[in-house]
This record gives structure tokens, C-alpha cells and sequence, in this order.
RNA sequence: GCCGGUGUAGCAUAGAGGUAAUGCGACUGACUUGUAAUCAGUAGACCGGGGGUUCGAUUCCCUCCACCGGCUCCA
């Protein structure tokens, strides 16, 4: 270890907390870097009353209390004090004070939210950091001076509740980024820059993927290049399912409160739902879940243990009253539609089907390219219901279902919901960026609710467990992933054109009109530029909407009964003749799970 | 919901207390084109909605709406 690094003393997180030491390094790095900021705020703003200032990933942020909002221009003047700082090299010191000191220390700088925090702190004393004029409660660890500091950036301003709650003060926070080296840095403005270019908001419009209308907020649009995305990924979903015993259903997307109120989210989900009322007055509501009403069609007839496990999977849309604050593109909708499915199973077949699950997600991630890992969550010892044994031995099972496929997975330990424990997968997109999508979830408590049963094999009753799953998630988030992912330029078996027909001149149309048709009848998605425009205009267009085949056609092709094809990734692939042309994007195309 | 920001033609941007400009796109015409932008012309904006200040508001103020960044990754 570095000696650039304050790993000699008894710290609350000392390097052995970090997976590596290049981690270890980093959050001094960050963690120390919000401390100079911090200094540099209360330059401005003597007043300043300060929150917490931890590292994050890839930097810090500080939440502070000001006398006035901040404006961009505060963020460069900050910027420029802490490079006074960082220049001057100060020292960052460490003491231990008894709390009685700390108190009145920072009391007497009217510090009262690290008063606060000095009261939650456990034990007789406290740590603090300065650096110059400039100290903090904080347990470290740091670098050893501010100099090693050099390579950051503010990056943006935002409002967050003091420890998060809405019930306490609204503080300001400043998010910065800090790393080693100034190329780390670069790096990582580039890969911002880079993201925010593949954003989905932008890629969809650009590509008339979907749309958005201030006047139905929270609901996307879907313009025919994304209802073409979203059908093709349902139908290779549905052709996977009807492969793995599974049953689709449509149940109403409207339920009475009788149903709500059994399933409980009457009592514990209705601010997010959408209420409606019939002529008479009764209540109605949109369904935000489509787990009650798959309870009332196993409970609509008696069922007997040779019909499980029953999988019913619906692809409906389901509709959550989101606030307003927190809705973002496909990624937090008010309308969406899941690949949901419910599984009814006896206790004893959980563990095979969570290996058909991984088996599943697998099949389907892999197709995407996309890297994952498993994360178990069991149960939380306050919020839970049903016995212990029961969970303790559905944990197991979950646990062996992924060993059994040799599956790695952490636990998160109290993260279950009060029903049941779970697997989340966590994805890895292009820009190593992670996503939790897929996620397999044992019930214990809602055929209990809807007083489920089935004939067992000794003919006495028993109560199904539930697995409520997801593999994509919901479509509208997954589509916004696979957007950001592939920045726009979809495998051709989901590209919403996988072919476009280019006309060289004028003379030449009838023949690309010819191969246009072909390609049609070959159930390719294809469309036809026959514009009186140059080629290159066309192939620069064409490329532009991420086309992955481009057939160019001229007097040559139409004399030879051929195409020049161009593919989006390898450029001019030169002519071949048609029927091999259609035969090979035809195979290519040809894709499942 | 809360804090901050943004809202000008389909898109990207400019502008200023006296009703708005540029590029791309669209449309029309000419060119008939061989692998990432042919040329010329035309149309297109109640400057997010409502209210106020003012002789006059898109510009200043208030309010509503939408969007964007956030709202424990816990000293």
C-alpha cells in the first residue's frame, strides 16, 4: 500500500474493507476531494452549514445548507478555490475528540446537522479531518494531502432531503468526479458525453422509435419503427414461453376494490394507483400489477397438484401513478407493460424452477450480449410474514437453484420483501453500466389472501406457492436499455428495417421497386429509397438510421439480376446475385432464444 | 410531491422591452447520379399555457404544465 494513503491507523474502513487497493485508494481520493470542496464552499459562504460528503462511484457529492441557491457560475468559482487548495498541498489531520469537545466545537459553528450526526454516533468519541481552517467530522480514511487531488470536475447541482426523508430539510448538493490521473478523467467525460449521445430519449426520436406528449406525461407513444421493436421482442418472447410450458392470459386491466382490497394493495399501494369510478360511485382501479387477477384465475376452478406448475404469463399494459417528479423516459413510465408471469408451484418445486428461470434468462441475455450476476435477498427480521421455517428453507432452495447451474450470486441480507424472498439479475450493458431486469420472486402470502388451493396427491388441500417473474422486465425499460446499449443499431433479427433497397438513378427504379417486392414477400422489413438523390446521400441517410443492409441497385445489378449489398458494420460487400442475397439476410434473420 | 434548471419552426441552436434568425429536415424544380451530404427556390413559429407590469412583452414578474438533473451510494 501507498504510503500516499492513511492505512496506519485505526480507521472505521481500513484497506481490508475494499475488494482491492485500487478501490481503496479511490474512495480516499473521492472521499478526500468532497472534503476540499467543502473547504472551498465555506469560503464563499462562511454560513454554510454542512450535511455528509461521501464518495460515490465514480466521485462525491456534498449536501450543504446555503443561503441562496446555486447557480452554475457558483460551481466554477468553487471549482477555482479548491484548485487554490489542492495547489497549496495542505495536510489532512487527523483527531480524536471526545464528543463533549466535538459538540461544542461544531455547536459553536452552528454545525447542526453534524450535532446530529455526533449524537448517532455510538461510543465516547469522534474522528475529524481538517485541512487547514477547514475541519470535519468524519471517520476518513484520506489521502495524506490535497495535493493528491488534482484530477476532478464538478459535475452538477441538485436537491436532496437531509438523510433522504422528505420530512427534513431540502439541502443542495454538488456532485464532483475525481480520479488518479488526468486521463482517468478524460475518460470518464468522454464516456458521459458518449452516454448522453446514446441516451434513448434522444436515439428513439432520432430513429422514430417512440414519442412523447406533454398531455399524456408518463406515456410513451410508440411510432411504428418501436411498436415493430416491441412486437418482435413479445413474439420472441411468447415462442420462448409456449416452448417452457407457460400459458399466456389477458386479464381486465380494470379491477373493482373488492379485488385490491383482498390483494392488499388497496391498503398499501393505492397513492399509486389510477382510481376510477363507475356511474353508481363505486371504485375501480387500473390494475398496477397483474398478480391479483392471475389469483382469480387459478381460483376459478378447483385445481388439482397435476396441473402444476401452472405458469400463466401476460404481457398487458399495467398502469402506476408514478410522481410526477420522478418520471424519465421508458425508464420510469406511468404505463408499461411487463413480461409478467405467475407461477403456481408446491413448495417442493421451487428449486427446479428457479432452474428453468436461470435457464431462461440465461437463453435471452446471452442473445443480447450482456453480462450479469445474481443477487438473493432475504428476509428483512421487521417486515415479514409467514413462518420462519418456511423462508429459511425457500431461501435455500432459491440459493440452490442458482449453485445447481453454477450461477455465482451475493446476498442482500434483509432485502426481501414482507411476501417472500427473491433473485434480482443484474445486467451489464455496452457501457458497463448495470441494470436490474430480470428478477424471480417467491409469495407465500397472496394465495393465502385469495384462499387458494389445490387437490393434493393424497387428496387432502394445500396452498400454492407463487413465483412472480419477470425476464426483460418491464418492455418499455428494456427497450431503453437495448436503445443505450446498441445505440441505436439493433441486431438485424430486431432492427425495425433490416433492409433498405437504394436506387442508384432514376432509370433504376423498377428494378429496386422489383427487389423491394421480393424482399417483402420474403417477410424481410424493408423499405425502398428511390429519391432522385445521389447514392451517397442516400447510403449516408440509410446509415444514419442504422439500416444494417443496405441493397444498392444500378444498371449493372439490374442487368445481372443482382444487388450490391452494404452491410451497417463492414461497408461495400460488392454485388451478389439476388436470390443469395435474400437467402442470406433470410438466415440471418431467422432468430430465437 | 420537494429542490434547482430548461421550454424559440419537425430537430439543433441564435436573439433581443418594439411580434424573430441560422443550419439540418420538409416541400417544389433542375440534375440522373456508383458507396457517408448536388444545386436553386418555397413554405413553416400565436417564442409551453394563463395572468400581471408596460404605450408596447416572446424578452421583466407571478402562476400552471411539461421536460432535464437530483431527493442516504448514509460521519
Amino acid at each position: 500500500m501507498s504510503e500516499d494513503f492513511q492505512s496506519d491507523q485505526d480507521f472505521a474502513l481500513g484497506p481490508d474493507d475494499f475488494p482491492s487497493p485500487e478501490e481503496y485508494q479511490l474512495h480516499c481520493l473521492r472521499h478526500s476531494t468532497s472534503h476540499i470542496m467543502a473547504a472551498a464552499v465555506q469560503q464563499i459562504f462562511p454560513d454554510a452549514r454542512f450535511g455528509i460528503g461521501p464518495p460515490i462511484k465514480n466521485g462525491f457529492y456534498y449536501d450543504m445548507q446555503l443561503p441562496r441557491p446555486l447557480t452554475p457560475e457558483d460551481l466554477t468559482e468553487i471549482e477555482l478555490r479548491m484548485r487554490e487548495i489542492v495547489k497549496e498541498g495542505r495536510e489532512f489531520q487527523q483527531q480524536t475528540w471526545n464528543k463533549d469537545k466535538a459538540l461544542e466545537f461544531f455547536g459553536s459553528h452552528s454545525q447542526n446537522f453534524k450535532l446530529e450526526l455526533i449524537n448517532g454516533i455510538p461510543g465516547e468519541t469522534v474522528s475529524t479531518y481538517s485541512i487547514g481552517d477547514f475541519t470535519d467530522l468524519c471517520a476518513g480514511p484520506h489521502v495524506r494531502r490535497t495535493s493528491q487531488c488534482k484530477h476532478f470536475k464538478l459535475t452538477s447541482i441538485a436537491g436532496a432531503y437531509w438523510r433522504g426523508s422528505e420530512r427534513n430539510p431540502m439541502l443542495q448538493r454538488i456532485y464532483g468526479t475525481v480520479w488518479p490521473t488526468k486521463d482517468e478523467l478524460e475518460e470518464h467525460l468522454h464516456n458521459l458525453e458518449e452516454a448522453r449521445k446514446r441516451d434513448h430519449r434522444r436515439v428513439g426520436r432520432e430513429l422514430e422509435l417512440f414519442m412523447t406528449h406533454e398531455w399524456s406525461p408518463g406515456a410513451p407513444f410508440w411510432l411504428p419503427k418501436g411498436t415493430t421493436l416491441y412486437h418482435t421482442l413479445q413474439e420472441k418472447l411468447r415462442r420462448l414461453l409456449s416452448r417452457n410450458g407457460y400459458l399466456e392470459v389477458k386479464a381486465p386491466l380494470l379491477g373493482s376494490h373488492n379485488l385490491f382490497r383482498t390483494s392488499g394493495h388497496w391498503d398499501h399501494y393505492k397513492e399509486n394507483m389510477f382510481i376510477v369510478e363507475d356511474e353508481d360511485g363505486a371504485d375501480f382501479g387500473l390494475k398496477p400489477m397483474n398478480c391479483p387477477m392471475h389469483m382469480l384465475i387459478f381460483g376459478s376452478k378447483r385445481r388439482s397438484y397435476r396441473e402444476l406448475p401452472l405458469r400463466l404469463a401476460e404481457q398487458s399494459p399495467l398502469h402506476r401513478n408514478e410522481r410526477a417528479g420522478a418520471l424519465a423516459g421508458l425508464t420510469r413510465v406511468r404505463q408499461f407493460q411487463q413480461d409478467d408471469a405467475h407461477i403456481f408451484i408446491t413448495e417442493d418445486q421451487i428449486g427446479e424452477e428457479v432452474t428453468r428461470l436461470v435457464g431462461l434468462l440465461k437463453r435471452i441475455y446471452t442473445a443480447f450480449g450482456m453480462p450479469y450476476r445474481y443477487v438473493l435477498s432475504t428476509r428483512n427480521e421487521e417486515k415479514f410474514m409467514g413462518d420462519i421455517p418456511l423462508w429459511e428453507r425457500a431461501e435455500r432452495l432459491l440459493a440452490e437453484g442458482l449453485e445447481a447451474n453454477g450461477l455465482e450470486y451475493t446476498i442482500a441480507k434483509g432485502d426481501a420483501a414482507f411476501y417472500g424472498p427473491k433473485i434480482d439479475q443484474m445486467v451489464q450493458d455496452s457501457l458497463k453500466r448495470e441494470h436490474q431486469l430480470g428478477t424471480i420472486q417467491l409469495d407465500f402470502q397472496l394465495p393465502r389472501q385469495f384462499n387458494l388451493s389445490y387437490v393434493n396427491a393424497e387428496n387432502s388441500e394445500s396452498i400454492p406457492v407463487v413465483i412472480h417473474r419477470a425476464l426483460y422486465g418491464s418492455f418499455e425499460r428494456f427497450i431503453g436499455i437495448l436503445i443505450e446499449h446498441y445505440a441505436g443499431a439493433f441486431p438485424l433479427w430486431l432492427a425495425p428495417v433490416q433492409a433498405k433497397v437504394l436506387s442508384i438513378s432514376e432509370k433504376t427504379v423498377d428494378y429496386a421497386r422489383e427487389v423491394y417486392d421480393r424482399l417483402i414477400e420474403a417477410d424481410l422489413r424493408v423499405e425502398l429509397d428511390a429519391r432522385d438523390d445521389k447514392i451517397g446521400a442516400k447510403i449516408r441517410d440509410s446509415q444514419l438510421e442504422k439500416v444494417p443492409y443496405m441493397l444498392i441497385v444500378g444498371a449493372k445489378e439490374a442487368e445481372a439480376r443482382a444487388v450490391a449489398v452494404r452491410s451497417r458494420e463492414k461497408g461495400d460487400e460488392g454485388a451478389s446475385p439476388l436470390d443469395d442475397v435474400i437467402a442470406r439476410i433470410r438466415q440471418e434473420a431467422d432468430f430465437n432464444y
